[in-house]
DNA sequence: AGGAAATCTTAAGATTTTAATAAGCAAAAA
DNA sequence: TTTTTGCTTATTAAAATCTTAAGATTTCCT
């Protein structure tokens, strides 16, 4: 799991320790002691996860938080000596997604961060830790990065759509995916569709594609009364 | 912001809380004492959170959280009396997103649910606690619910990809929005172009429609260098 | 076997993307 | 100031892709 994090913290402590139980992540820190490097950072860097302390020498951590839901959707930890309710509540309610209160145990903070990112990355159901960007088993490859497909050496030029479905098929291979989830994995929350065979077609197309380059398996198996499913 | 919710919890307890500060939000609440008939619950209902407590007299917390992991998306959040770091972190890296240990404050609990709430759900950049459904501004309406537009009484058919842009545009609206941007809100993270002057075709497209229903003013602006917008 | 429900097939029509070319803007050069 | 230059945005139209819809087929159940 790569991430670009940002680190907003008067005292240093967090960066030092993130240094010393980060090092094998492959995560890139950035590290500010004042609110407006850390503001600057924000304009021009793409981060994926911030930590702010809510008490720093110049702007306070709430107010960087709000900039950055002005403009951005990664996540946010939120960290205060305090250990009043009503700053958790304040920090939670203004865009935070997560908060922590001093002292806490270096590996809760990294499991924080982690959880946040995790939910932050798509496609992470089975194995949290590793962001799958490509897929290779018996004679089948796919690589999220190209969004190339290769079946027994061949390549097989699917479209973006075609791509997604059998990826989403291949990293539940062996469980069967109905095709509403499918649907939902590929097309996102946004559409809403009642008689939906759209679904439908698209598998029909990448089952005549894989068709010509294998002869016998029929890669993807319709599990009757529930929905699809590629053999493991 | 509507939405169902699981609380799995031996005592009662939370789900007594919940009841007295959740009653004028517009959740569903789904109460289970024990972990199987949750699990029932998980397969049948569509939920958008689920608040677990560790200690249940059959199926234990964290089993519940993987269970909810095979299969779904929605955020999870962990409860448990013990103040043992390793719960935690082992809540956390099963896939929980959020850990509470108890005692906490009521209203801490309920600003965790809806910090989690308001990441699973998209388009919150404005208005954390309300999510917008409908846009509507000078003669512009907007209706995310039935994807419809009217532009001065006069219906816009707008497509799938035209009304994603247009709200975009319309919620941020006073303010420059990057095509990069665009392209980010609208075709979410999985695609990634280089030479993208699909935007500009649908901005056009959008022009074109605006453009019968109204003379003078140039609803989408284009600002040089920076990207587009639409006037406050 | 026969009916109902689920899945498949097909092809037309709608939408999106690509690619090539034109037009517009802003700073540097004349 | 005017012209040149390089870059950004606009306009087209064709090609690729996606969606819809209707009828055909398969599977399940009694």
């Amino acid at each position: 799991m790569a991430a670009n994090i940002l680190i907003v913290d008067d005292e240093q402590a967090i960066a030092d320790l993130v240094d010393v139980y980060l090092t094998n992540e492959n995560f890139t820190i950035f590290k500010f002691y004042n609110g407006r490097d850390a503001l600057d950072c924000i304009e021009h860097e793409k981060l994926d996860l911030a930590i702010l302390d809510v008490m720093l020498p110049d702007i306070d951590g709430f107010s960087i938080c709000r900039k950055i839901r002005e403009k951005h959707h990664f996540p946010v930890i939120m960290l205060t000596a305090k250990e009043e309710e009503i700053d958790k509540i304040t920090g939670l309610t203004l865009g935070a997604d997560d908060y922590i209160t001093k002292p806490f145990h270096p590996l809760e903070l990294m499991a924080r961060v982690k959880a946040q990112l995790r939910r932050f990355t798509k496609y992470n159901t089975t194995d949290p830790d590793q962001e799958e960007r490509v897929i290779a088993f018996s004679g089948l490859v796919l690589d999220m990065n190209t969004h190339e497909c290769t079946l027994n050496e061949k390549k097989l030029s699917l479209t973006p759509t075609e791509f997604s479905i059998l990826w989403v098929l291949c990293s539940n291979r062996g469980r069967v995916v109905s095709s509403e989830q499918l649907f939902h994995e590929v097309w996102g929350d946004k559409y809403f569709t009642n008689s939906n065979n759209t679904v439908m077609v698209h598998i029909r197309h990448l089952r005549e594609k894989m068709h010509d380059s294998t002869e016998h398996p029929k890669y993807i198996k319709t599990v009757w009364g529930v929905g699809y499913k590629i053999e493991k």
